[in-house]
DNA sequence: GTTCTTGCCGAAACCGGTTTCGGAAACGAA
DNA sequence: TTCGTTTCCGAAACCGGTTTCGGCAAGAAC
């Protein structure tokens, strides 16, 4: 059987009310009294029933995560690491979490709010922000806590956490100019998505650092699949002057250059060098692996969570924004500059 | 503002308590009475606070659902799917979902007993099952409404989906053997997991019918991973007498098939046959495309949200068995019986 | 015309918490 | 000593439902 409140107010010879004041932080208990009443709360294994104190206080400790089917493609190989680690940091604060699913923006905005109405969810988390996001134009008009897997160019309102993608699309061109790459091409991703535009700067920025020119035949936007990757890889490698060097903004889009490379009879890690974004699985089974930033979804997942509950308890949101590096993970698609053939 | 009870008694001219005992179909209301009453929930859009009444009844309408972070693996194409699905069958009976995770079986049995606490899931939905499901003899043991994904030998309080790939398997054979192969192989899958037996037992009663012998050297079990495949599949190609065609329990696996056939130049399609199950993605993307049994993973997820809802609400587990039929996916994998080249 | 059922609904308690309000005791100041 | 403050806790109302219990009125039985 669970310890109610009233098994704790008989146990210290206390009311219901003062052992709630106790444990709410309530300045008319007494410094003495609230200790006892912490202590035996930790005794008991006391945890007051979340859905009878939202009855009143209208909050579950519940975070909520609203899927869109429509990039579900996109999702895949993240979901289940992200979910763990959205699970995992709401219950070290003893949140939990619920999901639901929308397959288009109507239905996502009435999702939302049912989910706010039946008090199932005391927040959201926002995964892939876009750049012009109903979600948080909806929720900052209805001041709803929320957080973004991603940011906010408009950030007014918004707490986020995100992985300087930026940063990795820079460090990534300098490698490769350190490998004595000239000719880089860039293949960004959907442009729907916050990071394109961020990402296209990283790369922009980093052939500058390097003093490299951006020739704008060898950039390409929104490519998102492997088929995409393997179409955009085919333009860039049938130029009369092809790069020497791709930078992906996307794993999966690089293994479609792969497959453009194949076809061609190039090697990648000699004949061409890839650089990617993501650290998918598949990525490193690959022929040859990809060299690639790697993003911890796990770790993105935990660190939202405990971010939302900290918006939930009242922090602003412009106190709750992290951002992270990717990991280098240096493999077998990048290598030296080969030699030019005579042509 | 949301519609309370107290605003349905006023608007009807009748009490709470007589409110409540319409809605929740007792006796002693006259059926006029629970007319009116539905009449003016459906007008004012009433819907009772699930934690309102969960604080006396127990129930929260909220499903369950625990992953297992050990076979993030394996989940992870299934997932995103899957999840959609069950949310949304959930959604259609005004349930909603809660999702947590484990990383081993302690915490996984820990965290099923804490969502029960504290009354954050009225039932659990169990992604594959397994031969020795812990999990089963738990619930089973604590009378906890649950639903497999998968199906258990010692049936004894269960409620399951499942897709029939024992069936799937047994006309795999049947269409290769249509084709002429008479030495066909078979890759099984996960034996931890119940499927593998049935898949197994599908493959030999497709041998069987179609008067096929099955060679000892050419089963083998337990492959989950692409890599696994690739193994495996070696292991059949380099065969004295290598097979003609390959059953795999798992689309994964035959994409690791591919590649021991393509690194000893075997064409497949013509050279070799390769017959899969699941439907992943990466198999209509791969060449050629793989003929494979494709599972409705969000079609699971629904129907298991309603049986278990079903089963929450007290109807009996002989009587919530469902299962389904995989879909044939023709495709490029599989062709006529190679010309025997002359020994 | 009573009495006994039966049908039907209201009153009130309850579930496990939170929050407002009021008052007793301790303390400080006059 | 007396009076006004604080400090601290109990009493009770409340949140939005459910459930038990009791009683009134209409109909059936005698």
């Amino acid at each position: 059987m669970r310890v109610t409140i009233g098994d704790m107010a008989a146990a210290l010879g206390l009311t219901k009310s003062t052992v709630s004041r106790a444990l709410n932080g309530y300045p008319d208990i007494s410094a003495n009294t609230k200790l006892r009443v912490k202590r035996m709360a930790e005794e008991l294994n006391y945890m007051p029933l979340s859905h009878a104190q939202a009855i009143k206080t209208g909050r579950t400790r519940s975070l909520g995560l609203v899927l869109q089917l429509s990039d579900h493609d996109a999702q895949r190989p993240f979901l289940a690491e992200f979910l763990a680690g959205v699970s995992e940091g709401a219950s070290t604060e003893g949140y939990t979490l619920t999901v639901a699913s929308a397959d288009n923006d109507l239905h996502l905005i009435e999702t939302f709010r049912n989910l706010l109405r039946d008090g199932k969810a005391d927040g959201f988390i926002l995964p892939r922000a876009m750049v012009d996001d109903l979600r948080v134009s909806v929720f900052r008009d209805a001041d709803v806590p929320f957080v973004l897997y991603g940011r906010q160019d408009n950030d007014t309102g918004c707490a986020w956490f995100d992985v300087r993608g930026e940063d990795a699309m820079h460090n990534a061109v300098l490698h490769l100019a350190e490998l004595g790459h000239q000719r880089i091409g860039f293949i960004n991703g959907g442009l729907i998505y916050n990071y394109a535009g961020l990402r296209r700067d990283g790369f922009v920025r980093g052939m500058a650092a390097c003093e490299r020119k951006v020739a704008r035949e060898l950039v390409f936007e929104d490519a998102v699949t492997a088929e995409d990757g393997e179409r955009v890889g085919a333009k860039l490698l049938d130029l009369p002057n092809p790069p020497t060097a791709i930078v992906c903004a996307i794993d999966r889009v690089a293994l479609g250059v792969y497959k453009a490379a194949a076809d061609r009879g190039l090697k990648i890690g000699t004949d061409l060098s890839v650089v990617a974004y993501d650290g998918i699985h598949e990525g490193s089974h690959a022929q040859p692996p990809l060299t690639t930033y790697s993003v911890d979804n796990r770790q993105a997942g935990a660190r939202l969570a405990t971010l939302l509950i900290r918006r939930i308890s009242g922090e602003p949101p412009e106190a709750l924004r992290e951002t992270v590096a990717a990991t280098f993970l240096e493999r077998g698609s990048t290598g030296p500059v080969p030699q030019p053939t005579h042509t």
